[in-house]
DNA sequence: TTGAAAGCGATACCAC
DNA sequence: GTGGTATCGCTTTCAA
């Protein structure tokens, strides 16, 4: 900050006017004291509307108005008031839906006059916790997460000092102020009946999070759903983006004993299938029946229409973004806000009846 | 804050050591210097290897490892110091394009140490100098902009204020800290080539920013090139995304007058015209020939491929954090470092010869 | 309801 | 090189 210091000096050689459009010097609030005759505690009162009559209340915000005012959000961060900042991590943010869950409440939290500082862990579980305490560390006033890892004694923690809202995943044994939960159990059974009601039979799943939270709903759910429908199901490891579940899907398809049908949990994981697909000049769903999750907007678009299982990025954030603002408004602890969003199978053209193969 | 109190009520009256856990208590500079029988002013010197003694460098460094200290972001920034927190102030975050560059600043900055406050024009221009503010007003060290409104004067005062750097266009009249410029005028001028060589006579440019920033490259190149190559080219202004462009596409293409090219001056306003012909019953590029702009991962996986005119996020990315970070560690105003990147066209399947049509 | 003053946790200037 | 200390701008007891 050397050079707004040196501006500075300059400045004050010259008429305080020229100042204007230069270096603007922020209003402080004691400078609205002195402005309005009032001290700055009861400027800062007024300005939050506590404690305060009703027409000073108004003859500080007009001269607020008036001066250009504007709180500094540092300096009431850390006199101990909120930051208007809310962190925003996520799992992968080469998924594409947690790129359109990103933009949705970065939507809703300007509507609520909110920041957000975005982390991503990159799909790396470990990364998750390390993150979540460098936005505690910066005073963010909540946490929006969207886990991948597993729960650990770490989030009890966090969720202890600040409100912390999921989406999709729960963190079990975490208390957090809100929880907006995809019915991921639900949501593969579905996917699964269908490919089974399709006549698939040897079916293989595509999951981000396979190796470090093995009680993931969705992986279990996988196993129970395949048992009870008689499938030859495989849970696979797969990164959680395009090119990283690309050459993974070319090895898994390049094979005669390939899966009639492939259900992978993200869409980004399914185009990963479509282009390995493409590669190997396999057809879909003639050769390979492709079912995605999550339904990306792109998906739709694809050729053919990619069948996938609906979570709707704007209803989870609107969802998430109301839980937070309740829990830094009540500002303590309270009785954790609950949503559960049931899975919508949307059925395009992307998945169809097995084709007979020889052997 | 209120429940942190309270807890620390509670706690107090019990074993000091029974806080961990708990409720981690910060360790201030001040009980460093109280640990190492130093001043709070040598500790703080000493932390950031500033006129320091070797020796006493590494004491309070052991000491603050030992006592688990970490600077305090909020008290750092009030005092004048560095955030390490970068603001990154995007056009529109609806546009796949730009989520992609988040995803690759936003890991670019992990490795330099650095957070992102993320902000969103969402398409309107006007909005965006505001969120510039509020970023500033956070003290952010530094900003990434992808801009999309007109160079007004509200930008020279903010980079002069702290370091800038833009990506894609330039900010004209404004002297940022960096700039990764797309040529977008050459990009413009190949695209109109490519469709005028394959025979196009009649195009219509899909444009973001036509309305707010009559100057911008990419427009006028249009106007430029299209002169120059005898086309009947519209320029027309169009929602940033695919939710936004399909309308506009569909109502543009709903007539027998339309034109048989269309260049979107973004992947996901194709991705809306793909949309519009799907609805429409008309084919790629057998009824109109489609061209992009950015060449998002999933263009190459639509039905047809997507010819699009390639703007590497990746080196966008690596580029603008990379003068970003000179900036702010040079810590004053530098020589504005500059990276022009050409464009090129990846031609795919859905740019091909027109059709000839009856009328 | 309002005012005075003590922090919040760093930084940076000025002596020594 | 180190130690005191004012400062950043606001919030929040505590008194009046």
């Amino acid at each position: 900050m050397n050079r707004f210091t040196i501006i500075c000096i300059t400045a004050c050689r010259v008429n305080p006017d020229s100042l204007r459009g230069i270096v603007k010097h922020r209003t402080t609030i004691r400078e609205l004291a002195e402005y309005t005759g009032l001290s700055p505690a009861a400027v800062s009162y007024a300005l939050r509307g506590k404690q305060v009559s009703a027409a000073t209340e108004r003859r500080v915000r007009e001269a607020a108005e008036k001066l250009g005012y504007e709180a500094d959000p540092i300096a009431r961060a850390l006199a101990g008031g909120a930051t208007a900042v809310v962190g925003l991590l996520v799992g992968s943010l080469a998924d594409f839906w947690t790129q359109e869950l990103v933009r949705a409440v970065q939507r809703e939290l300007y509507g609520a006059e909110l920041s957000a500082l975005v982390a991503d862990a990159d799909g790396e579980p470990a990364r998750e916790l390390e993150l979540a305490q460098r936005l505690v560390d910066q005073r963010v006033d909540g946490l929006v997460v969207v886990p991948i890892g597993p729960a650990s004694g770490g989030w009890a923690s966090i969720a202890r000092q600040l409100p912390v809202v999921t989406i999709g995943d729960e963190l079990p044994g975490v208390a957090p102020a809100g929880e907006v939960v995809f019915d991921n159990e639900l949501g593969v059974e579905q996917a699964l009946q269908h490919l089974s009601g399709l006549g698939h039979r040897r079916i293989t799943v595509l999951s981000w999070a396979v190796e470090t939270s093995p009680e993931r709903d969705a992986e279990r759910a996988a196993a129970l759903s395949a048992a009870a429908l008689g499938l030859d199901c495989r849970v696979v490891p797969c990164a959680y983006s395009l090119n990283g579940s690309q050459p993974l899907a070319a090895e898994l398809l390049d094979d005669p004993g390939r899966p009639t049908a492939v259900l992978c949990l993200s869409d980004s994981i399914a185009y990963g299938v479509y282009a390995a697909c493409a590669e190997l000049g396999l057809s879909i769903p003639g050769d390979v029946a492709v079912a995605g999750f999550g339904d990306h907007p792109i998906s739709r678009l694809l050729a053919p229409p990619l069948t996938s299982t609906v979570w709707d990025v704007e209803q989870a954030a609107e969802c998430a973004t109301s839980f937070l603002s309740q829990a830094i408004a009540a500002d303590g602890p309270q009785a954790t806000l609950r949503e559960v969003v049931a899975p919508v199978l949307a059925v395009r053209a992307s998945t169809g009846p097995p084709t007979p193969r020889r052997g």
